[in-house]
DNA sequence: GGTGTGACGCTCA
DNA sequence: ATGAGCGCCACAC
């Protein structure tokens, strides 16, 4: 078990109509700190089946640039997920984790 | 093991 | 509100 996997167990998380920050994604898979890692790990799990768009940067904002960033909030606003200017409203979606757990 | 890189987070001007 | 600076840490060279 690696920290990718870690990662992506804690992205797949997230419930639906819910969002999480990259440093709450980070703190949530047991890795506290490494909130830019998690983008970094992000990065290689497009490819794969995972609920990416429910990651956001601190207060809610989509930091991803371009197209990319555009289709995302494409996702979330399917999901039911309510904006406030470029911010998704976190007092209605942000999800946060119980707490840190290494084994699943 | 040193160096550069980045979908970050926080503080402060 | 907006942007610069800096700390952070996993990974590829």
């Amino acid at each position: 078990m690696g920290y990718f996997e870690d990662i992506q167990k804690a992205v797949r998380r997230i419930p639906f109509g819910k969002v999480a920050t990259y440093g709450e994604i980070a703190r949530g898979a047991g890795h506290p700190g490494t909130a830019r890692q998690v983008a970094w790990a992000l990065r290689d799990m497009t490819a794969i089946e995972l609920p990416w768009q429910r990651v956001l940067g601190h207060g809610g904002r989509i930091l991803l640039q371009g197209e990319s960033g555009r289709h995302q909030r494409q996702l979330l606003e399917q999901e039911g997920i309510a904006f406030i200017g470029l911010r998704v409203d976190m007092k209605r979606h942000e999800f946060r984790f119980a707490r840190a757990k290494r084994k699943e």
